[in-house]
RNA sequence: GGGGCCGUAGCUCAGUUUGGUUAGAGCACUCGACUGUCACUCGAGAGGUCGCGGGUUCGAGCCCCGUCGGCCCCGCCA
């Protein structure tokens, strides 16, 4: 953006924009008082505008004591314009920590247009000051909005947002809106659902994607369509899940995974080169089963080794009571060496141990090697060449897990990444991305047995493995992918159904009958019967992706208006409760617990 | 639905272990001094429903019960 189009009828300049090469040019700046330093005489005013600070200077000598005591006066975050003529600041007095350090604005002229009352929290903040309680922040969020991490944020949020919709429109891609109030859909998390004041008694849902509108649009012959669209699940949230987050969803016609895959990879290449981050020549492709073997979940962090290994074998037949029930009902004993591990302190241990336990794994085995003896409760049952299979190095230390590994992988996935943090394993300024294909398509409810589909129920499945479904379904691979970036889901997608003979199977094999299937989703099996082209798409989630690129640590640093955990707008209020008289109007009546 | 942490001045925190005089500090704020600062400096002042309600006690910021709010996690999130 040119300097002049920034340039309004109050201002000039933007503030963090002047540089040594302004020298001598008038300005007109407006902006917000980010801090007042009085001298006595001499006044320096720090302003603030979107572009960053520059220091005013209100020299009662040439400005006038007037002007300069007005200066004096002025609070902080008050808005005012200023006029002035920027000076080259002598060696001695430049800010080398300031982009604008090397100049300042003499001002000639001060008006206060906007006065502002002490902010409620902090914008200007010393350098060992905390941050305000995210409570607070949360409240007055037009303050904490105007802190340059924030403003960063959503400038880059901006910066990824439109070099989205430039890469993909440039691959011949359509942006397509889909509607927001829609179809409540039973299936998967809770709906968001908006009463139909013309329809008594009968409700909108707000998407939880466009996931039946975009597979439409394909039977429609758009080819090639994307959305950064606005979703919403009514579930409980997390540091990285808010009740309304931005997907950048993509469906394409005509191609197969790898099409999808290709054209994604790009994009992702687009967003990260805007980031300023960077992304591997080729981004490596794992099974599903392989991941759930070697790491015990389907998005592995790769940025360091420290696969599961499977010790079994060392304790099949041994009278041992951490394994043996585990064994003996089809489980395995699997878990990983840290080499170097045996410095780890009881402590440390017990803080790993607590971490299985929440992730539903009953307690570690643990077993270390130290000056060549085999340490731990399990050395006792051990004999030498069983211990063998353990690969212990002398000082490796050994964690296991007994069970079944539906429960054991995730638990220790979880042990493999903080284990990986205390040991210092996890390099710096590595993106490990990593593909994850062949996703189930289903998985089996532990205690009815009952098939759910592990994508969504659209998903289609893998040409080999079509027999399966009338056989053993739940062994049926599915046309899905995930794209993941050390240890955290970017996106995923699948392959569609086009078939509706195929589609109807499915809801078959979901225990979905014919009439729920088109009470819920006939307009999609009737679009499925038009004529439908191959087709499939992705979805990444643009919340996080922008949160991963601007060094966040949680969603709400990176989306301008979000939720608490509790699904509550502190800022405006919502939810809220309603006038009697409008609840009425959309047939509505309360119940008070 | 469950577990953990937190709530004291406008903001950030100390004080809670072991209940006891008038609840402190830094920043911000108000007033005063200061002409090259840039987290300006110096002096003075004002500022408190210790989240809220109840209980125990001669006495509660501190102990007990409940409740509200925020954060983190499990479940959940096709």
């Amino acid at each position: 953006m040119s300097e002049s189009a920034l340039a309004t009828t109050h201002r000039s300049h933007l503030c963090g924009a002047l540089r040594a090469e302004h020298a001598g040019t008038h300005v007109r700046l407006g902006g917000w008082v980010h801090r007042a330093r009085d001298l006595g005489g001499l006044v320096f005013v720090d302003l603030r505008d979107r572009a960053g600070l520059v220091q005013v200077s209100f020299d009662p000598s040439s400005a006038g004591a007037m002007l300069a005591a007005q200066a004096a006066s002025l609070g902080a975050e008050t808005v005012i314009l200023v006029e002035g003529v920027v000076a080259e600041r002598p060696a001695a007095m430049r800010n080398a920590d300031m982009a604008t350090g090397s100049v300042e604005v003499r001002a000639t002229a001060l008006r206060i247009v906007g006065p502002a009352e002490t902010p409620a929290i902090p914008v200007a903040r010393g350098k060992s000051e905390q941050l305000a309680a995210e409570e607070l922040r949360l409240r007055h969020r037009h303050l904490d909005l105007r802190r340059d991490e924030l403003q960063h944020n959503l400038v880059l949020r901006h910066r990824l947002m439109q070099r989205t919709r430039r890469y993909l429109s440039d691959a011949g891609f359509l942006e397509i809106e889909t509607p927001i109030l829609t179809k409540p859909t039973p299936e998967g998390a809770r709906d968001y659902l908006v009463p139909s004041r013309v329809h008594p008694g009968e409700f909108y849902a707000l998407p939880q994607s466009p996931q039946i509108y975009k597979q439409l649009l394909m039977v429609s012959g758009f080819d090639r369509y994307f959305q950064i669209a606005r979703c919403f699940r009514d579930e409980d949230l997390r540091a990285d899940r808010q009740p309304e987050f931005t997907q950048i969803d993509i469906e394409a016609s005509f191609g197969a995974q790898d099409d999808i895959t290709r054209l994604a990879e790009g994009l992702v290449r687009a967003l990260w080169a805007e980031g300023n981050s960077t992304v591997s020549a080729t981004i490596p492709r794992m099974t599903y089963a392989d991941a759930m073997e070697r790491y015990g979940i389907d998005r592995p962090d790769l940025r360091y080794g420290m696969e599961l290994e499977d010790v079994s074998e060392a304790f099949r037949g041994v009278e041992f009571p951490f394994t043996s029930a585990a064994l003996d009902a089809d489980g395995r004993v699997r878990g990983i060496r840290v080499a170097g591990g045996a410095t780890l302190s009881r402590k440390q241990l017990d803080e790993i141990d607590a971490i299985v336990k929440s992730a539903g794994a009953r307690g570690l085995l643990r077993v270390k090697r130290v000056n060549g003896v085999l340490q731990g409760a399990a050395a006792k049952v051990l004999d030498d060449a069983r211990a063998s299979l353990l690969r212990l190095a002398d000082g490796d230390l050994g964690l296991y897990l007994a069970g079944a590994d539906r429960v054991t992988g995730p638990a220790l996935d979880r042990v493999r990444q903080d284990v990986a943090q205390r040991m210092g394993l996890v390099p710096e300024h590595v993106n490990a991305f990593a593909w994850i294909t062949d996703f189930p398509m289903f998985e089996r409810d532990p205690q009815s047995g009952a098939l759910g589909a592990v994508h969504h129920p659209f998903t289609a499945p893998h040409p080999d493995d079509v027999e399966l479904l009338d056989t053993a379904p739940w062994m049926a691979r599915a046309q899905a992918y995930d794209l993941v970036l050390n240890g955290t889901e970017l996106g995923g997608g699948s392959i569609r159904i086009s078939d509706p003979a195929v589609q109807a199977r499915i809801f078959g094999l979901l225990g979905v009958d014919a009439e729920t299937a088109r009470a819920r989703f006939g307009f999609l099996l009737e679009g499925l019967r038009a004529g439908a082209p191959p087709h499939g798409g992705i979805a990444f989630g643009f919340d996080r992706i922008t949160m991963l690129l601007a060094g966040a640590t949680s969603l709400r640093d990176v989306i301008a208006f979000p939720k608490t955990t509790t699904a509550r707008a502190l800022f405006e209020g919502a939810p809220s409760p309603v006038p009697a008289a409008d609840l009425k109007d959309l047939h509505i009546t309360v119940e008070h617990a």
